[in-house]
DNA sequence: GAAAACACCGAAAACGTTTTCGATTTTGTC
DNA sequence: GACAAAATCGAAAACGTTTTCGGTGTTTTC
């Protein structure tokens, strides 16, 4: 299957390259007859033009790279969906790769995406990638840049985050709200920014509200799953240190807690109150339905996309580029698990 | 930032192009001298070609297109991280769009594919898309091409596949094995094989065992949704019909049912038992944990991505390529909710 | 010592497009 | 009718690579 080529239109129309390369792309200095010729020609052969060479005159493939540490997550499945589809309105795809939360793995991928030379990257870091050359790299080569949600601080490119401890910090909040008196928290794993945040929330909430803060509720997490919520809450119901509210660091391990507490006979909110973290779509459909704080997902990879595109735009007109942070809002969604009657 | 060419090496060494090029991709006709002193110097300006450069003369590009209709949805991240997996093991990226069950967006994102000149193409079809032209023309160029889980008989193409009526059969199979009498089937929309193929499957499993089957017992989605089972099992409760076994389309609108049986206080699965498909995430965390079928997500997108290298090699080769369809194992997973107490 | 074989290199074409800049033709003006 | 201005076109370079094919010069063979 031979593609045509605009040599083709222009030999058969008696005409130079040239002619049919401006007729095609609307320029003033031809006339409009030729212009409606090459059209014609070009629509009735279904030229379309090669993007190989485009991209090697034009010095773009209006490509970009988008690397996560894993797609199944509902978050990022969401953010995803947000980038793809603000790409894609403005005329780029996305190359997905997936880190799988491995900083070698991760390394690879930024150095491919870099010789696929795509106009721009984007990125959530997996858990151990902080300060790395291969992020350094990017900066260098002046490649737009943004980050979101598992970010650097290190690193000064744009970033979409949300404000995990303020977020949390309402979390703790509403189960204080609801009568609460000792709260415990399941944390995440150590290093990631995010678990980090969500504890310091955790922390300020209870001194906000002048509750001490006890380091014996708070449970640490060395894998994000439902297993370890049951195994916590199991604990939890072990020690009887009369815990009536649970903060955990995400809907997983929350409604781990939820399984074990139901199968114990555990009234919940009434005993104890559960809130999670993301809005999974598990808390809408889990029985008592799980309070837990929504991320905007989708809305994080539209603003992701379009920072990307300011900064490509910008670097395209050889202009500096001064990065931009934009902080999402998170929302509390009081579901049955905190609801108490009173 | 200037990226590093094979001109500049050539200069800077005093040879030619040529034998730059011929020296970094190892051509036998470089004596050994020089292939050293061009490798040191390409890798002291760390030189990667210009993809670009190399997708024009080439003609590949070393990238596929992939389009599903939703990311979100469990099933298909698994295949995606299948096939992006795979793909990167190979030496391929891969291109993500998302249809969004729109015909529509369907048709302009293979168009898009084709323009962009993708290596091959990785598809599960809209529900509405079945025979249409879009497909033909991806025939018609002799695109690589893999259709996988929402596929199209009619469009002669190598396929991915688990037998869906086998699956279902045997999905209804084990209620009747576990005592059910009466069983409903909760069916998917109209168009999709799958919903077709199950609803088959459920007949046939009825059949098998001398249940006459009874169109009354049959309850249509007008969308795959936790609500949809919700509604429905209520309508059994209201209707009262004595069914004690439901297999649903999904597990999500199993788990629609099982919330409503729980409020309402059904043993589940001594009253009624019920069975999902597909092994969502949201299944195992349940309670009663949702018996479901297992659908092999990751090792379809793998097999999916090998069955288009095959095409792309072959056709590479200049050769007539024959379609291959490959059908995955699929298997019942017993859990709570039919596990009845004997 | 001539012929053949071998080792090494480079010129040049090709991939298909975009864009600059100069050339030609047409139109307008007085 | 002469000249300027405007309209229209095309040659050619450029993007950076790959690969064919021919040309040297050196070594081997009998």
């Amino acid at each position: 299957m031979r593609e045509t080529t605009l040599k083709e239109i222009a030999s058969s129309l008696g005409i130079s390259i040239t002619t049919v390369s401006k007729a095609l792309k609307n320029y003033p200095d031809v006339s409009e007859k030729t212009k409606k010729a090459v059209i014609a020609l070009a629509e009735e052969l279904s030229y379309t033009p090669n993007s190989f060479a485009v991209n090697l005159r034009t010095k773009e493939s209006k490509t970009i790279g988008l690397i996560i540490p894993e797609v199944v997550h509902h978050f990022f499945s969401g953010v995803v969906n947000g980038i793809i589809a603000e790409a894609e309105r403005n005329g780029y795809l996305v190359i997905i790769l997936q880190s799988n939360e491995s900083l070698d793995l991760e390394k690879k991928q930024v150095a491919l995406l870099i010789n696929k030379r795509v106009d721009g990257i984007i990125m959530s870091l997996s858990n151990d990638s902080n300060n790395d050359v291969h992020l350094k790299e990017i900066l260098r080569k002046e490649i737009p840049f943004v980050q979101f949600d598992k970010i650097s601080k290190l690193i000064p490119s744009s970033k979409v985050i949300i404000n995990d401890q303020k977020a949390a910090m309402e979390a703790v909040q509403h189960l204080i709200d609801v009568g609460c008196k000792k709260i415990a928290h399941i944390r995440g794993l150590e290093n990631p920014q995010n678990a980090i945040d969500r504890f310091l929330g955790y922390k300020k909430a209870l001194e906000k509200n002048g509750i001490p803060f006890d380091s014996s509720l708070v449970y640490s997490c060395k894998a994000i799953t439902f297993e370890q919520g049951v195994e916590f809450a199991k604990q939890i119901l072990e020690e009887d240190k009369g815990i009536d509210g649970i903060f955990a660091i995400t809907d997983l391990v929350a409604v781990g807690v939820l399984a074990h507490f139901n199968e114990k006979g555990i009234q919940v909110p009434n005993q104890i109150a559960v809130i999670g973290f993301s809005n999974w779509l598990v808390s809408q459909v889990i029985t008592p339905k799980l309070s837990t704080v929504d991320q905007p997902s989708y809305e994080m990879g539209v603003a992701a996309f379009n920072l990307l595109l300011e900064e490509m735009l910008c670097r395209k007109e050889g202009k500096p580029f001064e990065p931009k942070i934009i902080e999402l809002k998170t929302e509390v969604i009081p579901r049955e698990s905190t609801l108490r009657k009173q």
